[in-house]
DNA sequence: ATGCTATGTAGTATTAATACAACATTAGAA
DNA sequence: TTCTAATGTTGTATTAATACTACATAGCAT
């Protein structure tokens, strides 16, 4: 139990894995995680470690400040 | 024990802390965490979660990428 | 030397992140 | 419709991050 971050983090994955036209398995491949993970982050049951941020931002091309923020980002960008 | 990271991720907090003249009490406040975690990150001993990341660059007035890297920091800024 | 402040070290406890397995669901292709 | 790929859901196990306590050390005042 317990899959609701304490503090969320906002994130664009899910956009900019699409628009990279990836699939969840694909980028969890590149970053080294497994597909799941990928999953709970797009959903924001909890926020990833630096390491893992920084990965993902890596393979997704994208700033970490980009992705991530702790503030909910507005539509379409 | 294992107080050692997996994947390590490099910092610039304590140049950045003191460029500011805060003690690590007084960061930690600011970013809500024990005054000893700041150690930890400083010594590189683990690795600050997303969330925490982001706190901290704030505090500090840095971007994430200025501050954390996966890659070690050349001397001198 | 004494005292104070900041920092390091060591140990334990708790919580969040991650892995993983199993099964459900949904959309699209054939 | 059936098949398949992608995604969602639930549950458990493990590991890393964080909190916290206590004590050591080092520098700098006085």
């Amino acid at each position: 139990m317990s899959r609701n971050p304490v503090d969320p983090v906002f994130n664009r994955i899910e956009d900019a894995r699409l628009a990279l036209g990836l699939t969840r398995q694909e980028l969890a491949d590149e970053v080294g995680v497994h597909y799941q993970t990928i999953g709970y982050l797009e959903r924001e049951e909890y926020s990833p470690s630096l390491v893992l941020a920084l990965r993902i931002a890596k393979s997704l091309n994208q700033e970490v400040s980009e992705l991530f923020s702790q503030t909910p980002f507005k539509k379409g960008k």
